[in-house]
DNA sequence: ATAGGGTTAG
């Protein structure tokens, strides 16, 4: 008895290992109460080749054993052994109880086998489990995750005792199919209903988009938990309603860390990244609850974007002294704030030190290098990332062409275009079809540019317009230029940024009637142009800055600074064209 | 036995 309660407290391999040493010293090891608890023991520190060593050496395992081993798979999320093993059970004669099939039946949901699913409930109607309720539950759950809402109906009408989980099941496979309708009737129909079936319910208006009557509910509820008000507070932040989701945030009797996760996410997912780090800050010095992994996450993707490296390095900082440090989410989001930040070396040495690195880090480091301007070493991770057995997606391939497109390797870019299609099977979207155009153009191949958006399988969208026409005025033809922009202003009649477009070309021209003539139609569309914004961090602050606008206090000195700067890559032989700046800006640098 | 959050892109 000391040496069972020993096995379920236990916390390392080792301690495990000399309680099992007692165990077999006492001739216990195939006992029918100590060996499924060793095996429990075994698989809660994730150890499955022992846990199976030790199923393995029991002369004749009884059920209680055989489900042990089981759930022990299903835990470590190895729905397929589960499988394996239930049919082994099943010709060995050995007899699978109540406990069994809801183990075996939730791995088929896992794995998505209805068909084994289906023969897992012919086997149960056979050995006489079809009226308890535990099986009826999991039954409800592999019909509705197969779509077979009828099925799960039956299975739903047949149980003999419904209890409020089994209820919560059947609304929810209504759910999952759309059926809300039908969801709320039962719902109306439950004789008794907690808190989950409340929450559940809610959930599907909420998947809907349906926020006023999930907060009609949820104002009904009798008892509301943490988990009532953080699905509703997300599910505003998901439908963009910020200001509901404050308000719900401020309102709450209880807040725990997703609470705060679904504010901070819902703010990264509207835009309000400023707003991401007040509420970091505000989390911080309350103090009651610490950011996670998946908070780290969020601030990160939005240093990201403003470029807030200092920020992001007390992230890293924080990651490593507090256990996230081999987190994957966690080191992906590392790679990418490092590497639109520009410190690509940070990045890399991140890259360096994860020892388990999934399709995502490879993908963002490869882009990282590529928009880094070092695209020969984007090439040569993907050939390492090939190397580690990786398979590249289509998100890999834009990487890998954008790289040869900072290069300027046409050949390369094209042979790697075919690959994509004959090795890996990957469909070109039209992004990638962006990328080729772009390889092209911008290494000075307009006609050849043409040439491939004609060929194209799809028709060319906007941007790929606006980019071959942005090469075209780089390279100073334009002849394509207005085929581009005539193609561009009939997909996008009303975009502003279009209309600049055209003036500047004509202004290149020396056209200065046809400039006004692009500025009045401008003005006639009733949109104007947003000035182009960039942010930096400056002394622990993000700053912002608008294009050739004096919005910001210090702007002369900046200026002044960029003319320094600019004489200075002049003297080391850098001979940049500013005839088109200076004419805009007025300004000559 | 019931339910929740996150990372890559022309």
């Amino acid at each position: 008895m000391l040496l069972i309660s020993l096995l379920q407290s236990c916390k390392t391999i080792k301690h495990l290992q000399e309680i099992q040493t007692q165990i077999i010293v006492n001739g216990l090891e195939h006992n029918d109460y100590v060996a499924p608890r060793i095996i429990t023991a075994y698989a809660r520190l994730k150890k499955m080749v022992y846990a199976r060593k030790v199923f393995d050496r029991i002369p004749e395992p009884n059920t209680t054993s055989w489900n042990a081993m089981i759930k022990a798979y299903a835990q470590c999320e190895f729905h397929r052994e589960v499988v394996v093993l239930f049919h082994r059970m099943k010709k060995l004669d050995v007899s699978p109880n109540c406990f069994t099939f809801p183990i075996v039946l939730r791995s088929c949901v896992k794995i998505g086998t209805l068909r084994e699913g289906k023969e897992v409930h012919c086997f149960v109607i056979k050995s006489g489990f079809g009226a308890n309720a535990f099986v009826g539950t999991s039954l409800i759950e592999l019909y509705s995750s197969g779509r077979v809402i009828k099925a799960a109906y039956k299975v739903f009408g047949e149980m003999v005792e419904r209890n409020v989980v089994a209820w919560t099941a059947m609304i929810n496979g209504y759910i999952s199919c759309g059926d809300i309708a039908s969801a709320r009737c039962l719902f109306e129909l439950a004789p008794e209903r907690d808190v989950v079936l409340w929450n559940t319910m809610v959930v599907g208006y909420i998947e809907l988009g349906n926020m006023v009557e999930a907060r009609k509910l949820f104002d009904q509820m009798p008892k509301k938990d943490v988990m009532s008000w953080n699905t509703v507070l997300v599910g505003y932040a998901n439908n963009g309603d910020v200001k509901e989701c404050e308000r719900l945030f401020e309102e709450m009797p209880e807040r725990n860390v997703f609470s705060w996760n679904g504010l901070i996410g819902g703010y990264a997912h509207n835009g309000s990244f400023f707003k991401v780090l007040d509420a970091l800050k505000r989390m911080l010095i309350e103090g009651r609850v610490f950011p996670n992994d998946v908070t780290l996450v969020i601030v990160l993707s939005v240093c990201a974007r403003l470029g807030a490296f200092a920020l992001g390095k007390w992230v890293h900082v924080y990651a490593e002294t507090n256990g996230y440090k081999e987190n994957i989410y966690v080191g992906n989001a590392l790679i990418d704030m490092y590497a639109k930040c520009g410190i690509i070396e940070n990045a890399l040495d991140v890259f360096k030190s994860m020892d388990k690195k999934d399709l995502i880090t490879w993908n963002t480091i490869i882009g990282g290098l590529a928009t880094h301007g070092q695209g020969d070493d984007a090439l040569s991770l993907f050939s390492q990332m090939k190397n580690a057995k990786e398979i590249p997606d289509e998100i890999t391939f834009i990487g890998v062409l954008c790289a040869c497109t900072h290069m300027g390797f046409v050949e390369n870019g094209l042979s790697y275009f075919q690959s994509m299609v004959d090795d890996y099977s990957i469909v070109p979207r039209i992004e990638h079809y962006g990328c080729m155009v772009d390889l092209l153009a911008r290494a000075g191949h307009l006609a050849e540019a043409i040439k491939f958006i004609k060929e194209m399988p799809i028709e060319a969208d906007a941007v790929i317009w606006a980019n071959l026409l942005a090469a075209c005025r780089m390279y100073k033809n334009v002849e394509l230029a207005e085929l581009a922009l005539q193609r561009l202003m009939a997909l996008e009649p009303k975009n502003p940024a279009n209309f600049v477009m055209l003036s500047n070309i004509y202004g290149d021209l020396g056209r200065w009637k046809d400039v006004a003539r692009a500025k009045v139609a401008m003005r006639d569309t009733g949109f104007k142009k947003l000035p182009g914004c960039s942010v930096i961090e400056v002394n622990d602050t993000v700053v912002e800055f608008y294009s050739l606008y004096d919005k910001h206090p210090q702007s002369e000195e900046i200026y002044a600074t960029l003319k320094g700067l600019t004489k200075l890559l002049r003297s080391s032989g850098y001979a940049p064209d500013f005839e088109v700046l200076n004419k805009i800006s007025g300004m000559s640098f």
